[in-house]
RNA sequence: GACGUGGUGGCGGAGUGGCUGACGCUGCGGUCUGCAAAACCGUAUACACGGGUUCGAUUCCCGUCCACGUCUCCA
């Protein structure tokens, strides 16, 4: 079995073969960096870390580059969107590029979401874009007006390749602009845009004082870092016209060689069925999200629908992953009780083929396109097979039980990012624990006095603080409600 | 209008030219429990509509309807 991929580029399932053995490059537009992140980002970019997850956990070496837009991504009036944002918060451009990158990392970091290898910044790599700008002239892919630059789409036979657009049938159909009188074709993008003079995010350039196009950050940085041709181009299928197209033109353009081998586009976001933009101002930021649920079973969300498909957040959802989630999750912190008080011996270990079968369907699920949903469906028949084992009496060794959390801890936690790698202990909670434990005992107490009122009693005022109480044949365990 | 994606049970959401259409949630019944909880077992009227191809289609093709996305604001 070898892992296939869904490339939009040329739109079917291709066998995945990196450029070079072993090694994956990889490309993902990252965000703008004007507002705290929405749980639209939350998709996306989870998604992209379960892939670059998987991707190294079947043995890749992967690089992995997420740019951060930090200047050029206008709005429709022409207006920088940090600029905008800067004067609505009588900030700097800087500071507020600042804030959000960190807000984003924050958000990220909470998702469990690893941090790409390299997040370049637009900003910091004006000279490496001017240089491909002038390829672009040189070559005559781009032509100058009043100190603004454009890339010539008539230049490139591909373009539209991606999103399957001819150009004749887009002219008829094109939006005229404020500027569109500076371009020689209505879908001419901007290169470099000649700064106004209210407009402080500029630069030195060899057309005067300006300020980057936003596609060109993206071709400039992919090159700089991953080379000329790489193997993976990520991002949200929103993106893919104009701006992943007009990626490809320029870099193909410029460097006369392929850009990325396989287009990876993650579906959108809906929030009870209406797709959520910045722009309409009904998006749920993933710091609201995290105020309700947990990481872990947002990720589960995420996940339990494959990432190329569209995804609604509802209440609903939500509540039944959490179910999902809950239900693995007992089961591994069941599974590491036992582990606790197991004895060193081989019992129990004709199990071990079911676990081998988990591991296999997990891989095969995920070598198919990342299919995310068949490989958390393979986790939970396992989990009720693992459910039945441990309920059922037998005598089990450690050997079964580790190679049983192994599977939770490589897949569930290593590659989904769903289940935690141990069970947490912080100061607190140990004296949570101990707290809980005593109380516990006082109820044991009661139960062995059939003092059934009192024992019910302390069960429901711990359950009122969100700690539940399971009875089982060994002893009381007991949890904490998510 | 152009381009693209999709319409699967109470909900979310996989998948397949024929074998009982996963998996999770929810509901109901059962086992277990002092009672619960958790877990396990069982169960519930689903493949938008109309044609076509085929021995046979939910799966392939065509059309219709609907939904959503993109068409230089967006991951």
């Amino acid at each position: 079995m070898s892992l296939r991929i869904f490339n939009v580029l040329g739109r079917e399932k291709q066998e995945f073969v990196p450029i070079e053995p072993g090694r994956v490059n990889m490309y993902v537009c990252g965000p703008t960096v004007y507002d705290h992140a929405h749980i639209g980002h939350a998709k996306s970019y989870v998604a992209f870390d379960v892939i670059v997850r998987y991707l190294r956990y079947s043995g890749y070496d992967v690089l992995y580059v997420q740019n951060i837009t930090d200047v050029g991504h206008l709005l429709e009036t022409g207006e920088d969107r940090i600029l905008r944002k800067a004067r609505q918060a009588q900030s700097v451009p800087m500071k507020i590029v600042e804030d959000y990158t960190r807000s984003y990392f924050e958000d990220m970091d909470a998702l469990g979401v690893v941090r790409p290898d390299i997040s370049p910044r637009a900003s910091g790599h004006i000279p490496e874009q001017i240089k491909m700008i002038e390829t672009l002239l040189a070559k005559g892919h781009a032509y100058v007006v009043n100190g603004s630059v454009y890339f010539d789409v008539t230049s490139d036979p591909d373009y539209g390749k991606l999103s399957n657009r001819r150009l004749e049938e887009q002219e008829a159909g094109a939006r005229d602009t404020v500027r569109a009188d500076e371009k020689r074709n209505p879908e001419d993008f901007a290169l470099w845009k000649k700064a106004e003079p209210e407009h402080i995010l500029r630069w030195d350039s060899p057309w005067g004082e300006g300020f980057p196009g936003w596609h060109i950050e993206c071709s400039a940085m992919a090159k700089k870092y991953l080379g000329t041709t790489f193997d993976i181009h990520g991002g949200g299928i929103d993106n893919i016209f104009p701006h992943n197209e007009c990626e490809i033109a320029q870099s193909e353009s410029a460097n006369d060689a392929p850009f990325a081998n396989y287009w990876l586009l993650v579906g959108s976001l809906t929030v009870d069925g209406v797709k959520m933009s910045k722009s309409l101002g009904n998006f749920r930021t993933i710091k609201d999200a995290l105020q309700s649920y947990r990481p872990e079973v947002i990720r589960t969300f995420l996940l339990t629908a494959h990432y190329s498909n569209p995804i609604d957040y509802s209440d609903d959802a939500l509540q039944a992953a959490t179910g999902g989630w809950e239900r693995i999750n007992n089961a591994v912190r069941l599974l590491r009780r036992t582990m606790a008080g197991a004895p060193q011996s081989e019992a129990g270990s004709d199990f071990l083929p079911r676990v081998e079968e988990a591991r296999r369907a997990f891989i095969e699920a995920m070598d198919d396109d990342f299919n995310t949903p068949r490989a958390l469906a393979g986790l939970q028949e396992f989990t009720r097979d693992v459910n039945a084992l441990l309920n059922s009496g037998q005598p089990l060794g450690l050997a079964i039980l580790t190679a049983i959390n192994a599977v939770y801890t490589t897949l569930g936690g290593g590659v989904l990012g769903i289940v935690g790698q141990s069970e947490a202990a912080s100061s607190d909670g140990q004296r949570e624990a101990a707290l809980v434990e005593l109380l516990i005992a006082m109820r044991a107490q009661a139960r062995v006095n059939k003092n059934y009122a009192e024992s019910d009693r302390i069960r429901s005022e711990l359950a009122r603080i969100g700690i539940v109480l399971e009875d089982r044949p060994d002893g009381t365990i007991w949890r904490v409600q998510s």
